[in-house]
DNA sequence: AAACCGTGGTC
DNA sequence: TGACCAAGGTT
């Protein structure tokens, strides 16, 4: 092995991207960009903000869904809460989709629908942070901003061999990526780490003998590039229980709640039920004889493993409930609830 | 500033 | 089965 005296030269990333971008939906490819295609600002924005967090395979349908019914961000500010909410089931992180409401709503009133330019008016707006406002700034303005995520994470911590545990190197690591970022084509260049470190400098198995910088990465010349990112150990995951009530009305109509802004699942339809924690306590909705299923919906969350107890009861027309409401059959449709919520549903309808 | 906030795929 | 991971942000 020899010393990596090559610098890592960003203008070797870029012609790597101009062969190997992948082609997405809210992209404008390298070739079209040469063209003097520019991407759309709210299409940059909407695929941002699903990404956080979140796989590209996941986001996909999502993306097609809201940027068909809604094409300009003037449309989804308009548009009514319960449909964004209903829209963004399953996609997780439910708080992203609160905000991507608000900050349409402030880019339409206070910006007259158009998207402002700068990094620090994009991170003043709800629901974009330091890697959002850079990455909007870079891919729809062209503006040379640093896009720091797990990939530019990864691939800055293997060039530089750096063995700090995450999260503490973050500020060292984007002073690495912050130094490479060019002024020439800097909306290409985010793209292009971004996708190197998710189809080259991969977590696992990385394909060091396919990647454009390999004769400038420590971690490579090291051997190290396996083991990189360090990371400071997770916690624990603890298991909580809980108790889920589904009932149906003699006409087949469903009882629903809408759950507090604040919160896990925070603004989501779902069954009313218990508190979850060690030992839940009875709490129906709605006066009637409950029978339990004999199966529990297993789910996990972010910080917890969550066992839940499904009970279900018929209940006739002319009682009233003390939480929620009644939902008609032809105006539900389980693709409007949180993914554990589904789960609980399909303990009931399936068998 | 550590904790909170979802989900599906993978090994 | 379980831990890890994925284009993070908010409090």
């Amino acid at each position: 092995m020899s010393d990596p005296r090559d610098a890592p030269e960003p203008q070797v990333l870029l012609e790597w991207y101009d062969r190997h971008a992948r082609d997405m939906p809210w992209r404008v490819g390298p070739s079209d960009r040469a063209r003097g295609v520019r991407p759309d600002p709210y299409r940059v924005w909407m695929s941002e903000i699903m990404l956080q967090q979140t796989t590209v395979a996941a986001v996909k349908s999502y993306f097609e869904a809201f940027t068909n019914r809604w094409p300009t961000v003037s449309d989804l500010a308009k548009a009514e809460d319960a449909d964004v909410m209903a829209a963004w089931a399953g996609l997780g992180y439910y708080a992203r989709a609160r905000n991507l409401l608000k900050c349409a709503r402030v880019v339409h009133t206070e910006y007259g629908g158009v998207f402002p330019e700068t990094y620090d008016a994009l991170i003043a707006l709800p629901g974009i942070g330091p890697y959002t406002a850079a990455a909007v700034a870079s891919i729809a303005f062209d503006r040379p901003e640093t896009v720091l995520d797990g990939n530019v994470e990864r691939v800055m911590a293997r060039l530089y061999d750096d063995h700090t545990p995450l999260p503490a190197a973050k500020p060292k690591l984007m002073d690495y990526a912050s130094a490479l970022t060019p002024e020439d084509r800097p909306g290409c260049y985010a793209q292009a780490v971004m996708d190197l470190g998710a189809t080259i400098c991969t977590p696992r198995n990385p394909a060091c003998g396919l990647c454009p910088w390999r004769s400038a990465c420590r971690a490579w010349t090291a051997g190290t590039a396996r083991d990189l990112p360090k990371k400071t150990p997770k916690k624990r995951k603890p298991t909580r229980f809980g108790i889920a009530y589904i009932a149906r009305r003699v006409d087949g109509a469903l009882l629903l709640e809408t759950r507090p802004d604040s919160g896990l699942l925070g603004g989501m339809l779902g069954w009313p039920g218990s508190d979850w924690n060690d030992a839940p306590e009875e709490a129906p909705p709605i006066h009637a004889e409950w029978r339990s299923i004999d199966e529990e919906a297993r789910h996990t969350f972010t910080h917890f493993h969550l066992r839940l107890t499904v009970k279900t009861a018929l209940v006739p027309m002319d009682r009233t409930p003390e939480r929620g409401r009644f939902f008609a059959v032809e105006t539900f449709d389980p693709a409007m609830l949180p993914t554990v919520m589904r789960k609980a549903f399909n303990l009931v309808s399936k068998p």
